[in-house]
DNA sequence: ACAGCCATGTAACTTGTTACATGATTTT
DNA sequence: AAAATCATGTAACAAGTTACATGGCTGT
């Protein structure tokens, strides 16, 4: 995934490593776990590997040198290509459905605990983002549509949890 | 994940690989994207090689011989910790966050044809769930919870393509 | 002197994916 | 005779995580 967002980030200019990092940040708003800067170079490393990007040394007098990275044509075609298709969302990876299922099978005595457990977790999150959403200077658009979209997806979750909850006293009651 | 998944399933009875794989399929109804068998029997060696199960060799007459596997008292406490700790959601990996997010810095004239297929994959999704619904049988409770799931993150999904075209026409009319 | 930012990387490891390889038994 | 199901695995690779290692410059 990282992977796409640097060949996005390099298609606008050449950029290097520790660049890349504070723009992938900035740009996801501290809405995505934030990246090891490790990370960002061997994936770096794995581009060029892959004739994606071509980097090459530049020597600074004032600060530490540093390896630019630009965009090769091939790579260029490959972020296109990621963008033209759709991502998938039709099977699930979301690991709470895992959990609900799988403890359902084996310790369905535990299923209300795990259940509200869930709840507080997701209500701090949506904390977490209402907080996120007021200290945000309204400058930048597409992270306020990021934490309504995350808005969104909690409240579906916390809905799901209260579907789940009713369902399951439900049974018991049989 | 699929570690876990198997810590269950095992937290039943001793079962072998061939025989996780199918329950675990039988368990998500279709929900979770297919498991690679090789992936089943590399789990369980690393799990057999981290002390959380233990294999053994059953000779079978009238079929090929199998390996059961059984937990071992830290297998079980590994699941029961699994099961007692929160699924994180607060950070988001959805890809359709990041290549909206990417999009917009790198080629924001594509937004709208974007948001367009991304609709149209959802809409398949939905319909792919309702299927799976219809087809299914009551009798397992736990899978129409999952389905109802999967469509109420579907729902906020939706929502949400229709917030940001919203929002992005409206920025192009400034 | 020390903290913090600028800058780059490697090593070891985990999880998951794809493809390959083998072979018996059962059903059509 | 062929296809499906039962059964086990390995090899190679991709992506991501954590920790370690290095070192210069800037501001307090």
């Amino acid at each position: 995934m990282l992977k796409y967002a640097l060949l996005a980030l390099l298609s606008q200019q050449p950029r290097h490593g520790y660049e890349l990092k504070a723009l992938f940040e900035k740009t996801m708003g501290g809405l995505w776990p934030a990246v090891n800067i490790g990370q960002v170079y061997t994936t770096l490393a794995r581009l060029e590997r892959d004739g994606r990007v071509k980097g090459r040394h530049i020597s600074q007098d004032d600060r530490p040198d540093k390896r630019v990275y630009e965009l090769t044509a091939e790579g260029r075609a490959a972020f296109r290509e990621w963008l033209a298709q759709p991502s998938e969302n039709a099977r699930i990876k979301d690991e709470f459905f895992l959990k609900l299922a799988f403890a359902q099978l084996a310790r369905p005595e535990d299923l209300k605990d795990l259940i509200a457990r869930q709840r507080r977790e997701y209500l701090q999150a949506m904390r977490a983002l209402s907080d996120l959403a007021a200290n945000h200077t309204a400058d930048d658009e597409i992270v306020s549509l990021l934490i309504e979209g995350a808005m969104l997806h909690l409240q579906a979750d916390l809905k799901w949890l209260d579907v789940c909850e009713e369902r399951i006293s439900k049974k018991r009651e049989t």
